[in-house]
DNA sequence: TGCATATATGAATATATGTAGATATTAACA
DNA sequence: TGTTAATATCTACATATATTCATATATGCA
């Protein structure tokens, strides 16, 4: 029982282990928005795009709706960006934490 | 740049995506914990659990340092421990959700 | 010094993932 | 109905990841 949470947990981790889902989830957090605005902004080739959208979808991250021709994208839960947001501050405390084991060394070289 | 913090986001859920880690880190949730406690609670080869310990190392998700013939293990930023958090409740809040869908679907072929 | 213990590393293999190009599907509209 | 636009899916290939077994390294102790 434990175990299976355990593997979802990984499994959206996954999910989000991508630079391109990352963008993606981004622009969504301005607000639901269809695939055709979602490929210029991340770039990439439609077909790629597509797939990571899948990938997103799969692991109920976001979920799509069709609107006439259009594909438009939302998150599912917005417990996601905090997710992001704190993965940020963690990024950058880290960054930090280099920075100053990098300025304490060079300090002692001199 | 900006390219460069979502990168390193990627990285570090890639690094969180696999339930091993996470349960290498539920662990160091206690505290600091040399690998000979470590892989019993975790579970499987010494040297399967020493190649994920290594992943955790290099993101920085974990320090170790060695203690005679042991070497402990601890996390590095305990917001680690606050992502996990929120992860645990975006797949129960999922769980629920295809709960109700499952429900509310089955009503409707009564 | 030689041996035992704890841990890391390397190599080999199986499996998963990412990317691009080609093609299929669906809806709108002339 | 035929065509176009938006999106998804399939295929093939390259790369990354996980697992296991074998081996290397380092520490403490007889």
């Amino acid at each position: 029982m434990q175990e299976e949470i355990q593997e979802m947990r990984a499994a959206v981790f996954n999910a989000l282990a991508h630079p391109l889902r990352i963008k993606i989830l981004e622009k969504l957090r301005e607000g639901p928005c269809c695939v055709c605005n979602i490929i210029p902004c991340v770039g990439g080739e439609q077909s790629n795009v597509s797939h990571h959208l899948a990938i997103l979808r799969k692991s109920n991250i976001v979920r799509s709706e069709k609107r006439g021709i259009e594909v438009w994208y939302e998150v599912t839960d917005p417990t996601i960006f905090d997710i992001l947001d704190l993965m940020s501050s963690c990024v950058l405390t880290n960054l930090k934490r280099s920075k100053n084991i990098l300025e304490s060394t060079t300090r002692s070289l001199q």
